[in-house]
DNA sequence: CCCTTTCGATACACGGACGTATTGAGTACG
DNA sequence: CGTACTCAATACGTCCGTGTATCGAAAGGG
């Protein structure tokens, strides 16, 4: 059924892998991944569609080994934030949110290409479980520590999942608004707002 | 340049056109904006290539009249669901949210839609503009009603605008949290509860 | 009632992307 | 050092979608 995964990785496969998985990003920001090709890909990685096709099965497989590098990246970009934060003492909550916010990064390319995954996982229960399934991930991992700087801030929280999803969706809904206006400072000022909105309101005070 | 719109539109086109507009949501919906071809659209309308092309230059073209039609449908389908609340007095910031908020539906197949025009407008200026333009249109058509509503319930808002796109980034985001797992009465909960802070964050009593 | 205009269907030529089968080069291993 | 194997390149046949140009039929105007 599921193969074991071989822990013993051929030095040049491995290297082929990731050049294709980088250069996929760009093509998929670029040309949307509905209209990505395989050509355009192993074109912009240095190889021919045969290295593809020795790699990954389809366009598809890639895009999902593809976000799921990529979340596993924001995942410990984040922990890293989280804990390059240790040294401040007694925060406030918007003190919190301007020193991790940045550690999130609204970045144009990886949000295209991600409400694009949204989509296409909506249209395919597969990939809908593995994105969920992503979700729940993100958050347990990051909530821990959420917490722990919440308490440094003197705030306590009652109910941690909902403060998850309501994060979570305020991570997506803001960063629509600031790439459509990257340049009006006010859309993301209101951006921290809402998050420090949202944190009081799902906290209380201990 | 600017061709001024014909005002008399013969029968047979109209007719045409939105049987095509009519075809192209499911179409899309159901491979992508990326992955929908011509041919698909008009086999689904009942009509061959020839027809689209005497009626559309591309793909995009009718991607955008789509759009607009579909966001004009639902500026009137809330402001209805606002104009049905007059009889109930004095209701809480709960009750708004709870009254309100099925009128905002979250369709499966139209956000979907909307997620990859996002990624698409995202990508082309032009496009970027119509769609800011639009959801300027909404917030304009909208936060009047919201205001009223929200005086009824005893609240004032400080700052409307910032209301405005909060509201937005929370329909957004929850959105998707719903249509990855509809099947989950808590997650449903949450959103209404979202709204529900952030409301009343942003607006205080009188 | 005819004549003009408009619209949608058909036919055509073209390009490009796909996936596979085969080949040759590089690599690991005995 | 040589053999066996792995992986990427090439070549191939195929299918599909595109956009245009042409033609026939309906609608509308005088």
């Amino acid at each position: 059924m599921i193969e074991p995964t071989a822990d013993r990785v051929p030095r040049r496969r491995a290297e082929t892998r990731r050049r294709l998985l980088e250069a996929a990003l760009p093509v998929f920001a670029e040309e949307g991944f509905g209209r990505s090709t395989v050509e355009q890909i192993c074109e912009r990685a240095g190889y021919t569609r045969g290295a593809f096709y020795s790699n990954f099965a389809s366009l598809d497989e890639l895009f999902l080994a593809m976000w799921e590098g990529r979340s596993a990246a924001m995942i410990t970009a984040v922990r890293a934030a989280f804990d390059a934060f240790t040294p401040v003492e007694l925060p406030d909550v918007r003190a919190v949110v301007e020193r991790v916010l940045p550690a999130i990064p609204v970045d144009d390319a990886w949000f295209r290409v991600s409400a694009e995954f949204t989509a296409h996982a909506l249209r395919n229960p597969g990939l809908r479980r593995v994105m969920t399934a992503r979700e729940e991930a993100i958050a347990e991992a990051l909530m821990p520590l959420m917490v722990e700087l919440l308490a440094r801030a003197g705030r306590s929280i009652p109910d941690p999942v909902a403060l998850g999803q309501a994060l979570v969706a305020t991570h997506d809904g803001t960063s629509v608004q600031c790439l459509m206006a990257p340049d009006n400072p006010l859309v993301w000022q209101r951006r921290r707002d809402l998050y420090v909105q949202v944190i009081t309101a799902y906290t209380e005070e201990t």
